[in-house]
DNA sequence: GTCTATATTAGGATAGAC
DNA sequence: GTCTATCCTAATATAGAC
């Protein structure tokens, strides 16, 4: 493995285990054993380890929403692809919990950031209208706009909730309770004939968590 | 104003418009026309100027979930409730804009945090659990325990995500569309007598948004 | 109580040898 | 590519005069 990209993956997890700004490239160099030079020879300096890092995620999850744009999903799929968000969010976790600082000092990722929101809002709004229209969801109920937009709340704030409420808790169990979570925002709005197979697979998800 | 007060005021303020860590001992002094050596005179420090902030923050919330504990509140009355919830949170909105950072940097006020946040979150599922006695919610379909986190997640995280969404949108504006958010959540398992009344109260503040 | 001046430290970053 | 040594800066904090 190439000291640039190890230097990338040790700055991610001690990111995402103590926090941004508790990091210094100083630390960074020591958890590798390398020297403060070697690591600003690879690299100008944090904010771009930070810019690569947030690249690597941005294109991952833009990749996974193109995806479902493309593919016909059925109603497991659609489950499934809120996993998989998930799973990617948790990856680069310290984005998200320490979101503010972050998007206040890194002006070009925060740009960046809100964009990858709005598409994010816009495709599931999308996916709501698919469940709407194979009458999954009662249309009357939902507006599907406030509903996407609950959803991507619960995706912004799950893992920051989750450290405060229950810190240490272990990946698995995390990931499930959120699917459960946002499973049980859609519920309510479910049609009678799907509601008892949504229910069905609250209580599945429900038995992990 | 005495010298000291006015030090917790002006520290406030910048706090809450720049962000926590990006204001210093210096910027505080700075913008009241005294000196750094003045303000070390009356604080001990930086996190001593954060905790005072944090009591005057707990102690205010504690006091009106007291008050909710004692008083008979009509179906108004809680929306009022959540409205001045809301408005507490807002004159201290720094802790929750950097939660994590602050939360992740000093211990004490994590603790006093976490307690608050549950001692809120018990106090909302009475509040809830009154609403299905009075038979305004339908008692089979909601938990009511689940429905009180997911107001209180939308209780912590609004204001971050109202700063992400619609950076620069008015105060009046962000607290009403909170309420409706939190309205939003409780509506779909609200009994047809009273979903229209729900429904209505929805309108009002969906007019004000 | 308030000021000026200064010490201390930590983090980010560079220069130059190997 | 990697190291050692060093610099620069910003932020916290203190000492001592007024």
């Amino acid at each position: 493995m190439k000291t640039r990209d190890r230097i990338l993956l040790t700055a991610l997890t001690l990111f995402n285990e103590e926090g941004e700004q508790n990091v210094t490239t100083v630390d960074i160099a020591n958890e590798m054993d390398i020297s403060p030079g070697n690591l600003y020879y690879h690299f100008k300096g944090k904010e771009s380890i930070i810019e690569n890092l947030y690249s690597q995620y941005d294109s991952g999850v833009a990749q996974l929403l193109k995806q479902s744009e493309i593919a016909q999903m059925s109603l497991e799929d659609h489950w499934y692809f809120i996993y998989v968000i998930f799973e990617e969010i948790y990856k680069f976790r310290f984005f998200y919990l320490n979101q503010t600082d972050i998007l206040q000092r890194y002006h070009d990722i925060s740009r960046r950031f809100k964009r990858l929101v709005k598409y994010k809002v816009k495709t599931i709004e999308t996916l709501c209208q698919s469940l709407i229209e194979t009458n999954a969801l009662n249309d009357s109920l939902v507006e599907s706009q406030q509903l996407a937009e609950n959803i991507s709340f619960t995706l912004l704030y799950w893992f920051p909730y989750q450290q405060l409420i229950n810190p240490g808790e272990e990946y698995d169990k995390i990931i499930h309770k959120g699917v459960y979570q946002i499973l049980s925002l859609i519920v309510p709005y479910a049609q009678l004939e799907d509601r008892t197979i949504a229910q069905s697979l609250l209580s599945i998800y429900h038995s992990r968590i």
